[in-house]
DNA sequence: TTCTATAGTTCGAAAAGCTTGAACAATTAA
DNA sequence: TTAATTGTTCAAGCTTTTCGAACTATAGAA
């Protein structure tokens, strides 16, 4: 657990961030955190490894989805809505917006 | 050159979307068909093999972003605009909008 | 028809990325 | 100090991406 990277606002990219959301369990976990706020890796409740997590988790903040912090032993993640709501207007709202099975 | 496979409308999925968009060729492709209205893949002229073209139409056409129909030997691609605005409203115009350097 | 050029696809191999369990590191609390 | 909790890192197996080379399909000229 050393330093986590996450990108300055002016290194975000667009196919970076399209990236990172086009992956059914990252979506998932961005859609969470558009409604909890605020989620530790753990609290998220999906099928895959927890190093598969990590691993996504990692995309996410190196792509400049999400911002995580450590607080104890965990990690509280949370979207970088208004960074990215100036970079890429009305990109996570409708991302966030649509509604799916 | 058989038959070219396009998802219906109900199988398009949000991540497949992202997914298909969160590459910088498929993005660019985008892009230019969002200007150009409709291209031929060899009127797409960037710096990748002409197999890995063939691959990235293939990858937008069966996530349901462009449809190709062929027309002689070329094959014409356009965006699925108004399923995807249907679909996942505000999502394409906000990728089509944002000023990429 | 036959030959040639053009437009894309498919194949095989090398490189990069994903998923997983096991092992590891860091913090907390008993 | 010991144990529990959180998350990372590693190595292996698998999939995906990229490329050049070979291939298919169509169009047009001779």
């Amino acid at each position: 657990m050393k330093l986590l990277y996450h990108p300055e606002t002016a290194q975000i990219s667009l196919a970076g961030v399209l990236y990172a959301l086009g992956d059914p369990v990252r979506l998932q976990i961005v859609r969470q955190l558009g409604e909890a706020g605020a989620l530790t890796c753990n609290a998220f409740d999906c099928e895959v490894a927890k190093s598969t997590l990590s691993h996504h988790f990692k995309v996410l903040r190196e792509s400049g989805v999400i911002r995580s912090r450590k607080e104890g032993t965990q990690h509280v993640n949370s979207l970088r809505r208004q960074e990215l709501d100036t970079l890429f207007p009305g990109l996570l709202e409708a991302v966030l917006q649509i509604c799916t099975d």
